[in-house]
DNA sequence: GGGATGTGCAACAATCTGTTGCGCAACGCA
DNA sequence: TGCGTTGCGCAACAGATTGTTGCACATCCC
């Protein structure tokens, strides 16, 4: 989040005192409003008007927490992109049909569907978004690359193969079919794209 | 084009008589200029005054033959994506490579560095920007499908690959470094994607 | 040549972003 | 408990942008 990063240059954050509990409150309320609408109307057609009123929160005073429009919804942003970790099910092929399918999942809800391309127009220029995204799919690619890692390990593949690489050509298809190509992401394409990745880990 | 499309819904073209030379003259200028500052700015900094500006046409004029911003644009994108298409080389990896080549120095471009990731925003919620998206995606499937058919025709590969399929597999990672993690599309990384490619069309 | 049609211009409403001043309420420290 | 500090809501404001409209003038086509 914008307000609780020590690394970023811009430096809202007054240091270690502890929050007025009125601006956490205030922060915790916008971003949380934020990310619902996110989720409903993505970032273009989300306006500061509705986070006000959503909220509650008088659009000046959310003025007066992040310095412009951008910045808060990278923060909402991030608020809406938690995902699991893939279990351990002693098999490479179920791990990633788990985790297909609940990309799959994501892409096909309607808060992803709204969040995620709007974020890839606007990140083109703006630094805020364009860390959001990038921290999203860092987060994503070292989560998918825990399963070829764990499949070297049980010996399933070579420890030839880089486990980054394959996390990228699994991830790769099915953001284009959504992003680009708008084919669909059904159970079809998601076994024979298993199918694909499990023949590239093996090679 | 929208208005030389007699499929689409929106009817604006009157049929065949032919257009008043005001007329054609004034879309061809507005379009030109709208592509030029797409490739300039992308889609949400745009703005329709900078169009009239530009092609030196009074903004209510453009307002008269489109019906809004999104349908311009669409138009303009059109306009912008003109590729070639890949000569028979004699050998499926020559020709992989000139293409993924063609396609790294494209999205290097400030052209589609602007205009194709505010695109995916934009068409995420505009019917005309999602067909010019939907057919910018099929062109360049189709153009590289080409590429596999004629490396079975040549014995090559296996036909029993879906040279549609290989081409979706082919794009996908460039675009997704492209538009999602926004890694560099440098030789290094062609080169060992050729070869994933290369394999997967083998397999 | 003359009616039909397109264009430029200017003004307009509506929406949205971002800013500011003021009065009031909540906070935290003594 | 009291009081200075700080944050908040409200209202108004400037500026940018999208679309729309009426009018005068130029161009087109019959």
């Amino acid at each position: 989040m914008w307000f609780t990063c020590e690394v970023t240059p811009s430096p809202p954050d007054d240091g270690d005192r502890p929050l007025d509990p009125r601006v956490a409150q205030t922060r915790r309320i916008v971003v949380e409003a934020a990310a619902a609408l996110l989720g409903e109307e993505g970032f273009e057609r989300l306006t500061l008007e509705s986070i006000a009123e959503r909220s509650g929160v008088a659009r000046s005073t959310i003025y007066r927490n992040w310095p412009d429009r951008a910045v808060l919804l990278a923060d909402a942003f991030d608020q809406l992109c938690v995902f699991p970790e893939v279990p351990d099910l002693g098999s490479m092929v179920d791990e990633l049909r788990l985790l297909a399918e609940e990309l799959a999942n994501g892409l096909r809800s309607d808060e992803w569907a709204n969040a995620l391309p709007s974020l890839v127009g606007a990140a083109h220029h703006d630094e805020s978004l364009t860390q959001a995204q990038a921290q999203f799919s860092q987060r994503r690619r070292a989560m998918t690359a825990v399963i070829f890692e764990r499949a070297a390990e049980r010996g399933e593949v070579s420890s030839a193969q880089d486990p980054s690489l394959l996390a990228e050509y699994f991830a790769a298809p099915m953001f284009f079919r959504f992003l680009m190509t708008r084919q669909p992401i059904d159970d079809d394409f998601i076994e024979r794209h298993i199918g694909v990745i499990v023949d590239l880990a093996k090679r």
